[in-house]
DNA sequence: CGAATACTTGATAGTCCTCAACTCAAGTGG
DNA sequence: CCACTTGAGTTGAGGACTATCAAGTATTCG
């Protein structure tokens, strides 16, 4: 699984993914502030990079949502973690990616070489950053897929999401069902019962399947454990 | 997996966590070659640091095994990860420690002042492998709590326990049942009932309950789905 | 409008948890 | 040195939560 480095080996150079982020064509300017990339457009499902590709680059979000997602042999998926606006996705330490990409609609995301370099460090930094994000939402969800039960997992996951991608207490989610559960580790059936439990009991609304309204935050903090 | 990395950008400038591993008082050299920090002893179940505590250091462990954990408000705890000689835990983007840390048994690790700083790549290097490693681990970990039945589970953490800490197939379990059962998302019941299991279905051989033989390391491949 | 896809709901089953008793190993002290 | 205690681990019986299987409803789109 991992590799158990040998305690000292310093690494003598700089490592793959701590170079810089560089553009590969400009093709245009993005508004945020570090160096451009090359801009690309995915519809719904498409693929974005496979898991055992060779890991070329780094991608952030533009528009859309994007999901970082693993297989079993067997078909059984995990994802990962959704990525939104300004999410970075695809940090490798090997050469290869250890998780898929697909866009979860429609999205547009700036891809950045991450090869050749002169590293400004902005990107050092925003990279850094991106990665540590990453580490953190891990850690955290682990605590979810080990521990909690199905509506403490859709509570977390509602208050998340509304946190992310909205200003108000209205969610639009990007996802199915399907990439719900198996995000939460959790089967569609049981995420649809979920809500529907949330729904009864007057804690959220579903004026559509993909659209929320949360009536009562307290109860699912509460439930967020 | 591997560690292949290119060669390529110095960090120019090390951000807040990036800032050299420094030591507080130069207790003792350690075999290792970077730089030196402070050596503490640690018994069986000893707080290492809390969970919401001020982040002032980084730390790698020496010998013996330390766990880094989370808590839900009821008590149930979800073991993040388990760390072993060489291994570093401790990193933190913000000023608290997000998971707490204790010593599984006898143990003895190093910690490293991140505040003062003079930056030594060799460190920041070190460090973001780390960081590098610790993601990699928490996702891989993901998909086990996500979609792995009890016994893959016991599989996939035999498999990696023989890789990290015995060079052939006899393991010596540092770590008690709870631990194991609070890392894989199971109860203490079922942990012992898989380890039953593959015992009698001649997998693994169980001389005492934390010595581990793994007789048949393609039954557990398998399993590893 | 019809077909396909997405989502919800119901009935049943299975995996794992809970509760409980029991075994085992390691100390402790008389 | 042995009875007793204690903590760790194992085993069993029953139950709960979530998965599976199966319809049924709603929404989307050509």
């Amino acid at each position: 699984m991992h590799t158990a480095l040998a305690a000292n080996s310093p690494l003598q150079n700089p490592s793959i993914f701590m170079r810089g982020l560089h553009e590969t064509r400009s093709v245009q300017k993005t508004s945020s502030s570090q160096a451009a990339g090359s801009i690309h457009s995915y519809v719904k499902d498409e693929e974005i990079f496979a898991e055992g590709a060779r890991a070329t680059r780094l991608y952030k979000v533009i528009s859309g949502a994007v999901r970082t997602s693993k297989l079993l042999s067997d078909g059984r998926r995990q994802i990962d973690a959704f990525h939104f606006a300004g999410d970075i996705f695809g940090i490798e330490s090997g050469m290869e990616y250890r998780l898929s990409a697909e866009a979860v609609g429609e999205s547009v995301v700036i891809a950045y070489h991450r090869g050749s370099l002169q590293s400004i460090a902005d990107d050092t930094q925003q990279f850094a950053m991106a990665m540590l994000r990453s580490l953190v939402r891990a850690q955290n969800h682990l605590l979810l897929l080990g521990r909690k039960t199905a509506l403490e997992r859709i509570a977390t996951f509602l208050l998340d999401m509304a946190e992310r991608l909205s200003a108000e207490d209205e969610i639009d989610l990007p996802m199915s069902r399907i990439d719900i559960a198996d995000h939460l580790g959790l089967t569609i059936e049981t995420v649809s019962r979920s809500f529907t439990q949330l729904e009864r009991q007057a804690i959220i609304e579903l004026p559509a399947a993909r659209r929320i309204i949360l009536r009562d935050k307290t109860a699912l903090d509460r439930l967020n454990a």
